[in-house]
DNA sequence: CTTGACATACCGTCCGGCCGGTATAGCTAC
DNA sequence: GTAGCTATACCGGCCGGACGGTATGTCAAG
């Protein structure tokens, strides 16, 4: 903390946080470079020196999220112990977990770059696809029977589309049941 | 066949026809009334003679979608012997079948459809909301174990974002197995 | 002659991007 | 040490185009 005080977060860092900040709370037509520079504390001229266009900033933005989520899905595996379903017990941690991994505004904010990036062109979206490529690289070597790992991983992705769109808002007691459901999964096949 | 040459379809038909069309090959920034109108033979004040506005536009593009949603639903279901699992076995056969009635075009266009409200206004979502909610009903009356039906659903949401997205795109085999898993859920906890 | 179903022309706004300017820091020559 | 040069990191204003929406005209059917 000491450090952020000592050390305020440059131009660009500033200008993702406040870009990604307006797509969470204004949705993707709310971002507008004057904003995303006002919210920053630069000028606009200031935004553009440093992306030098709307989809320079979107990469940039979206970038940083696939750094984020490799980095967090890296952590989600680290924490579980070694062995076969490691993959899976981290995906089911990350999207039914109710610690500060999962459903929080964090995850709002991604999904909401997300959306923004894919708005203005899904290609922006590749460095995402990379991340998922190798989790699903990862989960096919995890050990489980065949199909059982994606049908997790699908799962939780439905968990944050769900959320992404407020579809709907399972209670807390029926994301623990559908955990235990897919928990059963894991276990070998009869 | 020949009724649709015999009656071509009416003007507000043809333009939520182009429209949706439009926000599938053009992405939604894509959709521009001028574009819409265009696509459908008439000009921009017809378009706006039927729709006032494109919230109404997007509205009655989202209605439609929803019914078209509800009906497909309840096809499924009517398709699937009674007993317990009907809805769940109807979910797989939409988000894991090879008919018709999964993972084509239809679908594509019912996502785009769907993110072009969701971008324009949240709101408009509702009545995609309230197809769901009656589909979490029926689900929760299915006679499964407590989690195993919404877990199903949420695999099969997870495989329709990543459609949406274009995140993955998984093999035949891979689908197979993925399906054959999630059905392990609906066999009675051991 | 009225009304439904459009067509045409136009307006105001918003937004992305460009440009000219500028303050500051660092470096170099003398 | 200081005058001059250059690069960095911005600021503020402007423009052109696109787009949503309006106002008005048209025209056939009944």
């Amino acid at each position: 903390m000491i450090d952020i005080l000592l050390h305020p977060p440059d131009a660009p860092t500033r200008i993702l946080d406040a870009a990604a900040a307006i797509v969470q709370a204004r949705g993707v037509s709310g971002l507008t470079l004057e904003a995303a520079a006002r919210d920053a504390g630069v000028s606009k001229g200031g935004l553009l020196y440093h992306f030098a266009s709307k989809e320079a900033l979107l990469d940039a933005m979206l970038r940083r999220l696939a750094d984020f989520m490799e980095r967090e899905y890296e952590a989600c595996v680290a924490a579980q112990p070694p062995g076969p379903g490691r993959v899976a017990r981290a995906n089911l941690d990350w999207g039914f977990g109710e610690g500060e991994l999962s459903c929080n505004e964090r995850h709002d904010m991604a999904g909401a770059v997300f959306r923004a990036a894919f708005h203005h062109d899904p290609a922006l979206l590749d460095p995402i696809r990379a991340v998922i490529a190798r989790m699903r690289r990862d989960s096919a070597g995890d050990g489980l029977s065949p199909g059982a790992g994606d049908a997790i991983s699908a799962a939780c992705d439905g968990m944050f589309m769900a959320r992404m769109f407020r579809l709907y808002t399972p209670t807390t007691d029926e994301r623990a049941a559908m955990r235990r459901a897919l928990e059963r999964l894991m276990e070998p096949s009869p």
